[in-house]
DNA sequence: TCCAAAGTGTGACCGTGGTAACATTTTATT
DNA sequence: AATAAAATGTTACCACGGTCACACTTTGGA
């Protein structure tokens, strides 16, 4: 992917949405900006790391996840092509990342300076409400992660994610959309304490599953269950 | 406190700091604003709500909380004179409160319409700009959230604490900013367990506890038990 | 000053879920 | 097709912390 290749992909995002080809072009020189690419589990930023760019996802997966000292994973969201991390900390009082940000799959990142941001903020009035937009929307995300790991049971966040699922889906077979060990990460649990409520709750005739599947059996107990 | 009182207040915040007394009376119409009292333990905004101001703390303390299905506590965060809350909301893609926001004290919250908001973000790019940090800043308060609750045990919340008003207060001896009650709504427990642990806590010679401080014995321990 | 209400200490009981260890299955690599 | 590596299933053990129940203390109003 070459200038012209990423420059295709800004013009058609809408925090750019404002700015012509030339405009982008003009603004868009080398020092304002790196594109890297990153492998599978290759981290993008530690935590407590400084941040001093705004990164683009071109294309790929990126997690941002929670470790606590003995090393367990808590997955807060997943982002791909088009999603902006980082806005946030270059407004922030306190700019280190607060928690680690690595490729869930190969990735191509645009990371962009944050001289480069605060310029395009005062050049341009949408990109500065998109920006803020991107941000706010962050408070949400992480406002339902806490919302999602205060529930307390393992059973109940299963249920909670089914819900989820089945209504993107459309259909009460869901598709396990990664694997049992990611999904235990996202809850913020062991793996076999996943399995083990997998069963129990197959036990109790709410569901069945095998291996990249669950599909939901009685809807009723799993609603009033809640 | 009448239009007067806190336009004094307005004119001192940081928000407003480029506005002049006269700029700031030509923009604050009656009906653009609301000033309103609240009790303690009244609801200033339910969970769910539809936002549609931006609210600034003039007096009093208030508190973010979400509550589970079963009605357990978990404090995110207090705010205080000066901080602005649902900033958030007004930008982003969903505008209800993700947890409820009720009043700890006799509270004095001055209402802006978010027609207002948008109007001083056209007018004032330090505002603006201003808005982004307090925005940002929401969601490095969340993410410190998740990383507090995330972490296990309660042992592990009593001491990250303790480590906290220990360096705040500048004492081993810590006094508790709020009640026990409240303390264990901060952490997202039941009270009787914080009481179990801080006993714990005593008898591993860790602390020294009464029912309005926490003395601080073995920082050696403290420290490498985390 | 009295009394109700709220906060606090304490204990018994037991379910949820972490830990560790191993077997089994699936996936990827040569 | 063969082998290693990763993911998954399964089990026994037991600690942490939720629940409930009650006594005691402090606080704030009347």
């Amino acid at each position: 992917m070459n200038h012209q290749d990423f420059m295709a992909v800004l013009s058609s995002h809408s925090l750019f949405a404002d700015f012509s080809n030339q405009a982008l072009n003009q603004v868009f020189r080398a020092h304002y900006y790196e594109k890297r690419e990153y492998q599978k589990d290759q981290v993008i930023h530690f935590q407590n790391e400084c941040c001093r760019t705004m990164d683009l996802i071109l294309s790929g997966r990126v997690a941002v996840q929670n470790l606590d000292s003995e090393g367990n994973v808590l997955t807060i969201s997943i982002f791909q092509d088009g999603d902006v991390l980082g806005a946030n900390l270059i407004f922030s009082s306190r700019n280190t990342y607060p928690m680690i940000v690595l490729a869930q799959s190969l990735a191509v990142i645009l990371h962009l300076h944050q001289e480069l941001i605060l310029e395009l903020c005062q050049m341009n009035r949408t990109f500065m409400i998109g920006l803020m937009k991107v941000i706010s929307d962050k408070t949400l995300i992480l406002s339902d992660k806490i919302n999602a790991i205060s529930m307390k049971t393992i059973r109940q966040c299963i249920i909670d994610f089914l819900r989820y699922e089945s209504r993107i889906q459309k259909s009460q077979i869901v598709r396990l959309p990664s694997s049992k060990k990611e999904l235990a990460q996202r809850f913020g649990i062991q793996r076999s304490s996943l399995s083990r409520e997998l069963n129990k709750m197959r036990q109790d005739g709410l569901i069945d599953f095998d291996a990249k599947t669950i599909t939901i059996r009685n809807i009723n107990n799993l609603n009033e269950s809640s």
